[in-house]
DNA sequence: AATAGAAGCGGACTGCGGTCCGTTTCAATG
DNA sequence: CATTGAAACGGACCGCAGTCCGCTTCTATT
């Protein structure tokens, strides 16, 4: 037991040949989907592009699901941003309700841009703490500075999924129901909800 | 041109073996399903408990997610029945917002009883139209028979959003929330829609 | 600097979804 | 029946995601 007491050491950081490759995979990745659109980007041809083993890329992201979650996780931390500390209405400093209004529609303009990349990445392992998460509680935090009350998750749950991917392809594929109604739309929902008999 | 004119034929039935392979193949999948889950139905094994070429099992059902389309079918067609022509309040002769509240846990708990399968289908081909389609056209209708005025297609598509798998997954699963509660979650929705101010 | 052992690496290998095309089977016609 | 054209069949084949395990490289320790 002579080692140091593990109280306070964090998990080892990282070893230089691992963060190397890692921003190397990230680059290739990055460059492969602006050449051959995400359905492009295979697991061999990342390797091949990045110059490392196959294994490496599995080790780094487990699966092609988690690659695509690693490149998402990008935007949608800038969007973070923007939500949290940018300028209003999105950013603070504008009513809740105005907020929650322009967060509407700037979520669905960021699930479409990402379409692709976001149903390859699925739902399952990282993305949905970070994403659907953070818009859910972000959501149910500006109904509770606009005064609504009841169940604030179960809400705030409903008025979001209604933005997903998902649903907004059947709406513009297939409905071919035009931008500015979608957003109207949710808009008319959200003042249903808030107003409260 | 000796050829009877085409007008009025149908569009030639189904050849004997045809059918005959069809329903070997329905059969042996919901068997598999049944033995080793849905994950466990490979185009191989599916080709070769049903005793035919895997050729034929992709002509059919054009791939995995088709398969699992047609799967899904039968007690999607059956739900409908259910809601079209079933015992109230979930069937005609309730009061329509009976009907609808009934409508939402009928299709919830549709939805957590086929996960599997409706994951595995996938959302792009046949059953985009059969599925989300006749749902959002019912809620719709029910909406409109209550009273409510305004974008009845686009609320209906919010109220049916929520009930989809991906939602219903995330607060099952991941948030532990109670069935009853996303009921009441829904209920409480669905009262805020249809009481416009 | 030497060393030890853990973390990382690489690429052959497996299993599955999906395609292709030569062969077989059906049913409509004389 | 015999014929014939088309629809259906089957299984070899391909590309890709994901696994496995022996080898290499890094870093902490003395």
């Amino acid at each position: 037991m002579s080692k140091p007491l593990p109280l306070l050491t964090s998990p080892p950081p990282e070893r230089r040949d691992a963060a190397r490759n890692r921003e190397a995979l990230l680059e290739a990745a990055v460059c492969l989907v602006e050449v051959h659109g995400v359905a492009g980007v295979t697991m061999d041809a990342l390797a091949a592009r990045a110059g490392v083993g196959k294994g490496t890329v599995f080790r780094r992201f487990g699966s092609r699901e988690g690659l695509m979650a690693a490149l998402l996780n990008h935007s949608e931390t800038e969007w973070q941003a923007a939500v949290m500390g940018g300028p209003p209405p999105l950013g603070p400093g504008a009513p809740p309700l105005d907020r929650l209004l322009a967060f509407g529609a700037s979520r669905m303009e960021l699930n479409l841009r990402h379409a692709e990349l976001i149903e390859a990445a699925g739902h399952p392992g990282t993305r949905g703490v970070g994403a659907l998460s953070f818009t859910t509680m972000h959501v149910r935090y500006l109904l509770g500075e606009i005064g609504v009350v009841g169940d604030l998750g179960y809400l705030a749950t409903a008025l979001v999924a209604p933005l997903e991917i998902i649903v907004l392809r059947e709406q513009v594929d297939r409905a071919q129901v035009p931008m500015a109604r979608i957003v109207a739309g949710w808009t008319d929902l959200v003042h249903r909800v808030v107003s409260a008999p």
